[in-house]
DNA sequence: GGAAGTGTGTAAAGCTACCC
DNA sequence: GGGTAGCTTTACACACTTCC
């Protein structure tokens, strides 16, 4: 008989009415999981295709769950289903609950790099495209052959969230982008260095202050505004730099600079990487060190696939 | 070891609601 | 009103566990 009480002292004790008396079997277990699947999908056809069961077996289990929870959980509305109150207030304690689980079954599995096939999910920002991602999928493809590597870019909105649900395995990015919530390492440190394409009229004295404010500016505007963390840093000492264009991604830099008389002011990593000749000079003023770090979330903190890729990067990067 | 009980699966048929 | 989509019910089969 498969329906057995999950904590019991023994099966004794369990006659005799001894010990915890949890009402809760294996079997209603993995009608959780079920359950789980039904109130996102909210329609049987797909949640039995997603659980790789049929239709009317899905039905027949749904059928159970209503006799467990004493209640419809999910009503027919339209061709679909929609979910009761009560399968309403189930829904996020039982996701939560049932990620814990899951986490839990990984942190006991070992993970091993050579048959992994596993894939993770990395938000980066421009800046980690540009510069270290390369370098990340060069390791991680030495160590383990089957593992995936899918590289998103970092939005602020819902990223907590992302990273929670487990959607984003790890973040790579600087400290000012990093969420507190979030566990975090440090990779390395950078700092801002002006470009200017080879044979630039201005020669190749480094810039005082008067002449990098007054020379012609190219910068990197993600959010859509004509000024950045180096312009706040100037208004701040009552300075301000001639602004002349903005691109969406560092990518974009280096043909501006070849093209023009413009400079640009990006981290000494992403300098490093342009394509095309150019030369490259410290700032004529004190800027503030990029920090960079990989993060990650207290419920992947276990995972040991995650800390392996975590370790990964850290070990690829670091030392850099 | 075999019978009985339980859980879970599929196939088929029926019902209901929506769409044209 | 017929076609389609989706859910439920029924019948039956199979695997596993428990009990004798």
């Amino acid at each position: 008989m498969l329906r057995e009480q999950i904590v019991s002292p023994s099966a004794a004790a369990q006659r005799e009415g001894i010990g915890m008396t949890l009402d809760i079997t294996r079997t209603e277990l993995g009608l959780l999981l079920t359950l789980d699947v039904l109130l996102v999908e909210r329609n049987v056809t797909r949640a039995a295709q997603r659980l790789g069961i049929s239709q009317p077996a899905l039905s027949a289990q749904l059928s159970r769950l209503r006799e467990i929870f004493g209640d419809q959980l999910l009503v027919p509305a339209g061709r679909g289903l929609e979910v009761t109150d009560r399968a309403q207030s189930i829904m996020g304690p039982l996701h939560r609950h049932l990620e814990e689980l899951i986490s839990l079954v990984r942190e006991t599995q070992v993970f091993d790099p050579f048959t992994a096939d596993r894939v993770f999910v990395i938000a980066t920002t421009d800046y980690a495209q540009q510069t270290i991602v390369p370098e990340i999928i060069r390791s991680v493809h030495d160590a383990a052959p089957g593992v995936v590597l899918v590289f998103v870019p970092i939005t602020a909105e819902g990223l907590i969230q992302k990273v929670q649900s487990g959607h984003i395995s790890v973040v790579v990015a600087s400290d000012s982008v990093i969420p507190d919530a979030l566990r975090a390492f440090p990779l390395f440190t950078d700092r801002h260095v002006m470009v200017q394409r080879e044979s630039h009229p201005r020669g190749t004295e480094a810039p005082g202050m008067d002449e990098y404010c007054a020379l012609e500016h190219a910068g990197v505007s993600l959010d859509g505004q004509p000024h950045g963390m180096i312009d706040d840093h100037l208004q701040q000492h009552g300075r301000k730099r001639r602004l002349i264009a903005a691109v969406p991604s560092y990518a974009g830099l280096p043909i501006l600079l070849q093209s023009s008389d413009l400079v640009v002011t990006v981290p000494r990593r992403v300098a490093s990487h342009f394509m095309g000749r150019v030369e490259i000079f410290p700032l004529p003023f004190e800027t503030p060190l990029l920090t960079y770090l990989v993060a990650w979330h207290e419920r992947s903190h276990g995972d040991t696939g995650n800390k392996w890729l975590r370790d990964i990067i850290i070990r690829t990067l670091a030392s850099k």
